[in-house]
RNA sequence: AACAGCAGUUGUUCCGUCGCUGCUCCGAAAGGAGGAGAGGAAAGUCCGGGCAACACAGAGCACCGUGCUUCCUAACAGGAAGGGGUCUUGCAAAGGGCCACGGCAAGUGCCACAGAAAACAAACCGCCUGCACGCAGGUAAGGGUGAAAACGCGAGGUAAGAGCUCACGACGCCGCGCAGUGAUGCCGGUGAUGGUAAACCCCACGGGUUGAAAAACCAAAUAAACCGAGGCCUGAGGGCUGCUCGCCCGACUCGGAGGGUAGGUCGAUUGAGCCGGCCGGCAACGGUCGGACUAGAUAAAUGACGGAACUCGACAGAACCCGGCUUACAGACUGCUGUUUUUU
RNA sequence: GGCCCCGUAGCUCAACUGAAUAGAGCAUUUGACUACGGAUCAAAAGGUUACAGGUUUGAAUCCUGUCGGGGUCA
């Protein structure tokens, strides 16, 4: 399922690479597997491969508490996204065993807007970080 | 030309690479190609509709909303024109701003403190008359209190006074009066007199309730209930009986249907819409002809990187759809009005 | 997306059928008591009643609009 062909090189976040069901996540947060990345916090769960289709999937939460305004939820949503898809292929798919697949929960406690090269560098730790977490 | 006010328009642009959400085409699929992709406020949710489900003979009560007139409109608490009031500039003429602008003469309530008294009534200092030295009667001019004191002011009148009478003025109602569609203005008659209805309330008009998390369609899994068949070779068990047969019920097995959860589809994007011309109208707006073709997501699509330009980019992100209102907003442009200065 | 409620001293609350000094407890400051501190007693300070308009003689209270906070409906 990793890219291995020049075709698949293309980073893509797909619809299916999101969670959209309330089940999936009320059992993602009920797991309590999280830990702290200043301005993240992220919730994580690793179940078994079921059919080939499954895909790593994440979902990404900015608090209305924190930002009032729906444009700054909106741009800081897109600039982690877009540093997931930017990473997620070179350090984080190729280091996870074939047979798991993640649910991944970025949830934005920061209390105002950083820069995308501050929230590109800690989404890399946060990936780093999970395959230590995979591999213990 | 500058400044101020009001009204209106606009509110970064271009190229490359990667990526996101629909649509069309190609492809067995993976995927590829083309083209589209937030606002004037998308916001607040303050009003009004469309749409949908439920309810509903008719009428009334309660509750809520609206409140000068006429018109516009699908409708409105919106808009246009007008009337009235109020503030302001001005010698005036005139202009500008603002106004929740039906009714306290339908009833009830309230009006702190002060004051004699806050409206039923009454009289502190006064004024006048009588008795005779502090009491009785009359009075509401004047004083004082208060936000507000029995309509204002002048004359008559009187012992002193009083809308008690009269003129003028303020106010309500009436007139087939005159002008106007009307509010209203003018004229004439008549009548009452504190304020308060964003106090209860009265009058007129309007409102059924709930909202796309509405509604409609398709439909896994699972539990119990329902229907059909089996329930025997062997065997759950129970009833009709003392026993056997038989019949019935029935655990259980198989199948079905129903409602309907997860999930999916639809609602859902072409519309009381937009642009331009002509006609009607003071205007809001209406009619007609022509043209363009537009976001439709569903934990929810516009981003990242590199480059270029300028005035260095405000407020801010669709979630069923429209019409308004309110609020936020860097800069640029247009029109009108006023003031100042310069030139002709 | 819809609906509902609440903003009063630093904190928790009164006063919400208009009436003039917006009150109470805790906390703060000062003084007394004590060898010192606590507790107690006495006194003081602290408010644009979220903001802006309006009605009224008079508004925390009534009306309208903003801003902020909270709740609820799958």
């Amino acid at each position: 399922m990793q890219p291995e062909d020049a075709k698949n090189q293309h980073l893509t976040f797909k619809k299916k690479e999101r969670i959209c069901s309330k089940l999936t996540i009320e059992r993602l947060l009920e797991k309590k597997q999280k830990f702290f990345v200043y301005p993240f916090k992220c919730y994580y769960d690793f179940t078994p491969r079921t059919d080939a289709d499954s895909v790593h999937r994440i979902l990404i939460t900015v608090p209305k508490r924190n930002f009032k305004h729906a444009v700054d939820r909106n741009r800081l949503k897109r600039l982690i996204r877009e540093a997931y898809r930017q990473n997620h292929r070179q350090i984080f798919d190729n280091q996870i065993p074939d047979n798991l697949r993640s649910d991944l929960f970025f949830l934005y406690v920061g209390k105002e807007i950083l820069p995308y090269n501050l929230i590109e560098d800690k989404i890399i730790e946060i990936l780093q970080r999970l395959t230590k977490v995979v591999r213990s």
